[in-house]
RNA sequence: GCGGGGGUUGCCGAGCCUGGCCAAAGGCGCGGGAUUUAGGGUCCCGUCCCGUAGGGGUUCCGGGGUUCAAAUCCCCGCCCCCGCACCA
């Protein structure tokens, strides 16, 4: 068995050493500059990733042997609160987090207790990511490695020199906003953060301010709803009369007014912009039965019980609406049969008999009061029916929403969509509505273990996405993009419409602060955006040691925006320390390499960090430098399954490549998908390539020991050659778009199995043509291999005395002499003659058959057939065929020829000489058979000879 | 709700943009054969249905339509997946 470990680890050092990898300038060739979304280093990669990482890596490869000066760097990305959340977690001995670090990542233990300080695990991770990548024998430029954060100063300056000119440009503004907030903690949640409720929405309630009047105090009760339209048919209020209730002075801004709310909802809103003094605490029947005016149609309802209102859920206030709301016209119904209730808070029961519906929507397909009849419907027979009435109110909402039209003034004739934003702005400014967010399900439950609420931060830092001028100008970078596949463009420009303010900045977590507002750390997705200009000073940076303090936004401003200067470069010299010479190295890489070729990265990232990238690129860099191209690629599961850490199902790259060596997982993840679909790794299948990749190994070892002679070769090594040509040429067009399974398929899999027609076709040959069409094959397949199994490549490139590194190497071109149409076709020609013969075998039951008798198409059909693939219609063809007398004497047989010809649209013809591929292949299709083949003899053998069409012989077998 | 992408033969998955050599590549699975003491591996053959002469029939979510011709184009419907932000 070959010892794959111990060649790929050879090569690696090679290439390290050698340093082929690190690119200097080099005006003489083309450059090429690719990179990847940098991994975010909360624990090890796994085989998932592998494939984000491995398709730059193969393209660079492709690329450079292309002729190309390729530069693809790598940094890590540890900005952001998972690393210290996680350092937190394992201060506290959670379960969980260290079943992951220590049983899945394999985190030794004695390792495992120092990552209470989160610097240690970024440490860990980055040397593990760093050595895996080595493993993996990607050909990345080390010596403009970096991490992201303070922790890295030159690159936080970089940062900080990003924001000042964002915020110059006005792309960086203040705002409130909303979060998810843990309150005993105080502090911001991201998905991440939460123990339950990753995916519960936060929803953006209306509170219309009904008006109750008591003892000539005025006092609001803000009704919560989401279809604020409705208030034009309110016919009475709902409380629960269990629930508590409070009084309370609400301030908001310089307002203050008192309102009615449930005891919750004055603690919720107190994260709301709302400063709450709670005045005076009671159940709801207290209010049961009193009346209050409708803030909009001046109306006064009567306040009613109703044991649906939940006190949790907003304000605990609701407004009936039964004409369009369900769970309104159930409640009502039930206390309409149960006039009990009504005596026990002294209402009168004509009251509630008397109420009227307030019909205020058209739908097709619902008479006057849609939610009575849907409740019908489903069958509800009381407010206690939740799930039907849940369903209902669900139908109705989505029916009026969409189909509905309104039918009272002043909207009547609008549609209900567009009049739910009318009423609501309406509304706002007359002061007499407000807001409030709130979970669509109560469990949302941080890590700390507390019920989160939600809060709206001032002063947060934004990204201002939605400025039109820098959209227009983000549009402009994507049209002039090549996006792979194309089939995603449609997203980007989407989500550059969608985009509009974004959270810059926070508070917790690593990070670069504001350079001018410092208690706030810049968030992962916005220090990750224009880093690849970072890349291209980043040699010069690690090699001089230049210290984050010298490098001043001047210093930026001149290698990135500005024309070369000396004198300027003079002067930074004199500010800063930096050797002119040093910045005149910076100037000139970013000028080479710039603008980035491939910005390559999984599909998840195109509605954040692609997009920001197109746009932070567009706002701070001048045109010329925009960025040329993205590449997406699609995810991994593990044998079916979504890989997931916490449950222990994933597979770690850097396992993968110990157990399966490099070349083999790098060309099986190659092989099994491209562009943005998924792949799935299979066990089995890996094992099964790491076979097929042995056998490629010892066939080019034993290649490799034939001389290439120029002797005069064979049709079926033409016919290899030519197969080689087809290999080389679909493995480049393939690479070119990033197709990597289609690259695999035309590199690897069809000269495989070519190769295994070839010996068979060649059988007991062992002639110099044979070996010097063998050797010649090996030449390029190893080159074709390289870009995706790098280091046997090499070996075997060695093997074959190629000189310098296969790495280096010219990747291949189809041999201009080798095409040969015609002999593929004789080759197919063959291969169709047997499997009919085989058909013939096996249909007419002939086990004991001894021989074939086959007939060529005579002369006459040849020709027709030519005529009739120029002409490609019946009449054109007919009558040029015509032309010759000798034709005409079989006029009747011609016409027949032609006829079917034309039916079966055989336009594609290309003439062989079919009487000697035969003659060639003989003892082949004897071999094949086991048949006696007899070309074309004298005798009509079952009088089949007449069915001989051209690549199509008529076979009669006995 | 808004936005993006899909539904192909037992499975995975090409092909569909640029209609026709498409019963539909390739792989997996399954069946048969060769090699082998056996297993594994490797190599051949088969794998929608029918067929004693290389043929015929019915397919590409469902329903319409365009066309000499549709998995491929158009319309309607059904179903599925993914993203929605301060989070990497």
């Amino acid at each position: 068995m070959v010892d794959f470990k111990a060649i790929e680890e050879k090569w690696q050092q090679k290439w390290l050493e050698e340093k082929v990898f690190e690119p200097q300038i080099d005006e003489k060739k083309p450059k090429f500059y690719i990179t990847v979304a940098f991994p975010y280093l909360s624990g090890h990669l796994h085989v998932g990733h592998a494939r984000t990482y491995t398709i730059p890596d193969v393209i660079a490869r492709f690329k450079r042997m292309q002729g190309y000066n390729v530069l693809f760097p790598m940094a890590w990305h540890i900005t952001g609160s998972p690393i210290v959340g996680i350092a937190e977690r394992i201060k506290h001995r959670d379960p969980q987090t260290i079943y992951v670090y220590r049983d899945v990542y394999k985190v030794p233990e004695d390792i495992l207790w120092t990552f209470e300080d989160p610097v240690n695990i970024v440490k860990y991770f980055m040397k593990a990511a760093k050595e895996t990548f080595i493993r993996a024998g990607f050909s990345v430029d080390w010596s403009r490695e970096f991490h992201t954060t303070s922790l890295f100063p030159p690159f936080s300056k970089f940062i900080e020199w990003q924001f000042l000119r964002l915020k110059e440009k006005g792309l960086i503004v203040k705002g409130t906003h909303y979060v998810r907030w843990d309150p005993v903690v105080g502090t911001p949640l991201g998905d991440h953060d939460l123990i339950e409720g990753e995916d519960v929405q936060i929803l953006d309630y209306i509170l219309i301010k009904f008006v109750l009047e008591e003892n000539s105090e005025v006092y609001y009760l803000p009704a919560a709803t989401l279809r604020p339209e409705t208030v034009y048919g309110v016919t009475n209020m709902w409380l629960n009369p269990e629930a508590t209730y409070v009084k309370a002075r609400v301030k908001s801004g310089d307002k203050e007014e008192k309102w009615i709310i449930s005891k919750e909802a004055a603690y919720k809103l107190s994260f709301q912009d709302k400063d709450i003094e709670v005045l005076e605490e009671f159940k709801g029947e207290k209010l049961i039965g009193k009346w209050v005016k409708n803030p909009v149609t001046g109306d006064e309802v009567i306040i009613l019980p109703a044991e649906f209102v939940d006190p949790d859920n907003a304000t605990g206030v609701v407004m009936s609406v039964p004409a369009h709301a369900p769970f309104d016209h159930a409640a009502l119904e039930d206390i309409k049969k149960n006039t009990e209730i009504l005596l026990k808070y002294d209402i009168d029961p004509r009251i509630v008999e008397n109420i009227s519906y307030i019909s205020l929507i058209e739908l097709e397909g619902y008479g006057e009061f849609p939610a009575v009849e849907e409740s019908e419907k489903l069958g509800v027979k009381s407010q206690k029916d939740v799930e039907k009435l849940e369903q209902a109110t669900k139908n109705i909402y989505k029916a009026e929403y969409h189909k509905g039209v309104f039918k009272i003034e002043p909207y009547k004739g609008k549609p209900v969509n567009e009049v739910k934003e009318l009423v609501a702005k309406d509304m706002f400014e007359k002061g007499i509505a407000d807001r409030m967010y709130e979970f669509s399900d109560k469990n949302v439950i941080s890590r700390f273990g507390n019920r989160a609420v939600i809060k709206i931060i001032h002063d947060q830092w934004f990204i201002d996405y939605g400025n039109p001028e820098w959209k227009a100008k983000a549009r402009e970078a994507l049209a002039q993009m090549k996006i792979l596949p194309e089939s995603r463009r449609a997203q980007f420009e989407a989500i550059i419409e969608w985009l509009d303010k974004k959270a810059c900045a926070r508070k917790v977590g690593l990070g670069t602060p504001l350079p001018w507002d410092p208690e706030w750390v810049i968030e992962s997705l916005s220090d990750s955006t224009i880093y690849m200009a970072y890349y291209t000073i980043s040699r010069a940076v690690n090699k001089y040691g230049i210290k984050g303090e010298q490098l001043i936004p001047e210093v930026f401003d001149y290698i990135f925006l500005e024309n070369f200067s000396e004198e300027k470069e003079k002067q930074l010299s004199e500010k800063t320390g930096i050797p002119k010479e040093v910045i005149r190295e910076m100037k000139e890489e970013f000028e080479y390499w710039y603008p980035l070729d491939w910005r390559c990265s999984a599909k998840d990232l195109i509605p954040n960090h692609l997009t920001f990238f197109i746009f932070n690129h567009v706002a701070i860099f001048r045109k010329e430098h925009w960025p040329k191209g993205i590449a997406v690629n699609g995810f991994g599961t593990l044998e079916g399954q979504k890989m997931s850490k916490s449950k222990g199902n994933v597979l770690n790259f850097i396992d993968a490549i110990e157990e399966n060596g490099a070349d083999v997982v790098r060309l099986y993840i190659m092989s099994l998908a491209e562009h943005d679909s998924d792949f799935d790794w299979k066990r089995s299948e890996v094992g099964k390539l790491r076979k097929q990749i042995e056998r490629f190994y010892e066939l080019i070892t034993e290649f490799a020991k034939y001389e290439d002679k120029d002797v005069e070769l064979m049709d079926i090594d033409k016919w290899l050659l030519h197969r080689v040509n087809k290999a080389i040429k679909g493995a480049t067009e393939a690479l070119e778009e990033f197709r990597t399974r289609t690259a695999v398929q035309w590199a690897f899999y069809s000269i495989l199995n070519d190769l295994r027609w070839y010996m068979r076709r060649t059988e007991g040959r062992n002639d110099e043509a044979k070996r010097a069409t063998l050797r010649r094959l090996a030449d390029i397949w190893v080159r074709l291999m390289a870009p995706f199994t790098p280091h046997i490549a090499e070996e075997l490139w060695t093997k074959l005395g190629g000189e310098g590194f296969v790495s280096l190497a010219k990747w291949p071109e189809p041999v201009e002499e080798w095409w040969n149409k015609t002999i593929e076709l004789e080759e197919d020609y063959i291969k169709a003659l047997i499997d009919d013969i085989k058909e013939i075998i096996t249909v007419a039951k002939l086990e004991n058959a001894k021989r074939a008798y086959i007939y060529t198409a005579e002369e006459w059909k040849w020709r027709v057939a030519e005529i009739v693939a120029e002409k490609k219609d019946f009449k054109a063809a007919m009558s040029e065929v015509m032309k010759d007398p000798e034709m005409r004497k079989r006029g009747k047989e011609v016409s027949k020829l032609i006829q079917k010809l034309v039916k079966e649209r055989a336009f594609e013809l290309k003439r062989i000489d079919e009487e000697k591929a035969l003659r060639q292949a003989k003892a082949f299709i004897e071999r094949e058979t086991g048949l006696e083949i007899i070309i074309n003899p004298e005798e009509d053998k079952g009088g089949k000879k007449k069915q001989a069409m051209p690549m199509k012989p008529a076979i009669f077998v006995e």
